[in-house]
DNA sequence: TACCAGGTAAAAA
DNA sequence: TTTTTACATGGT
């Protein structure tokens, strides 16, 4: 792994909203699947041990663990830019956005997150990829979107599903939409791409953009959590419209990501 | 028991 | 055009 890297921080997610059938943490060590099989991923030296000890599964892993995001360049950006991003990269030193490893999972997974709790989302999400996932060892891979495309829109509403985001999900399983093309457009037009599917809103485009493309300015305004974290570190506790967090994130360009992921992360980790 | 939680679309004003 | 409302579940 590129450095400075923290296994710990950058698999606190996994951690921190309950029992996740997909990436289940066991032991400290990661299990999921991953290009059709299950890997478990582990702390080394300065990086990660993956078992098994198979070199095709090395770059997925990077990516699935954030390699790609130039902490350097955001370090010293916070350092000389913004006294309270600095304060929060201290104290979080090597945390990396983990990515979304699949389009699909990443959307169907923000679907659930929708105006709900994260546990609330997880413990939906948990019954839709037992119902539909097929179980490797200790991880499920998630439900394919041809899996879900054979569904009915009642048989997710048996899980938890609101009937709106039923509707979501098996409309997004089936709309003519190449998902792994929209990594070769650029932010704005992914955007308006999703945007334009029935229950995917800007929140649920920029989560794609940031925590399945990994794409360096992507900003979720919207973003219930983020706006707190915003109001907690720079307007002592003020709620934030969305309109007033989507300027604010200027401040942060060309990192936008990373910035809104040490907020996160930093409410609940960093006291303000 | 209420109320809130990492939104979205449609109805109402 | 802007504001309000329904939505379904889990945790407190």
């Amino acid at each position: 792994m590129p450095q400075p890297f923290s296994f710990e921080l950058t698999t606190e997610r996994y951690r921190a909203f309950g029992l996740d059938p997909v990436n289940v943490w066991e032991d400290g060590r990661l299990h999921r699947v991953l290009a059709g099989q299950e890997v478990a991923i582990g702390e080394a030296p300065g990086g990660v041990r993956i078992a098994p000890d198979d070199r095709v599964l090395a770059a997925p892993v990077q990516r699935l663990l954030g390699a790609g995001f130039d902490l350097v360049s955001f370090a010293a950006f916070a350092a000389t830019e913004d006294p309270v991003l600095a304060r929060l990269v201290a104290a979080l030193p090597g945390l990396r956005p983990s990515l979304a490893p699949d389009p699909w999972e990443a959307l169907v997974t923000s679907i659930t997150a929708q105006q709900v709790s994260l546990r609330a989302a997880l413990a939906i999400r948990a019954r839709l990829v037992e119902a539909y996932g097929v179980r490797h060892d200790r991880a499920y891979a998630f439900p394919t979107r041809a899996q879900v495309a054979a569904a009915d829109s009642d048989d997710l509403r048996a899980l938890g599903f609101s009937a709106r985001k039923a509707d979501y999900a098996v409309a997004l399983a089936r709309a003519p939409l190449d998902l792994d093309g929209l990594a070769a457009l650029p932010d704005d037009e992914i955007k308006a791409a999703l945007v334009a599917l029935p229950g995917i809103g800007e929140w649920t485009a920029d989560w794609f953009l940031a925590r399945h493309l990994g794409r360096p300015d992507a900003w979720p305004a919207g973003d219930l959590a983020l706006r707190k974290a915003v109001s907690a570190y720079y307007f002592g506790g003020d709620d934030l419209s969305i309109d007033e967090t989507r300027t604010f994130g200027a401040r942060f360009g060309p990192h936008r990501n990373l910035a809104a992921h040490t907020l996160l992360v930093g409410l609940r980790r960093v006291s303000p």
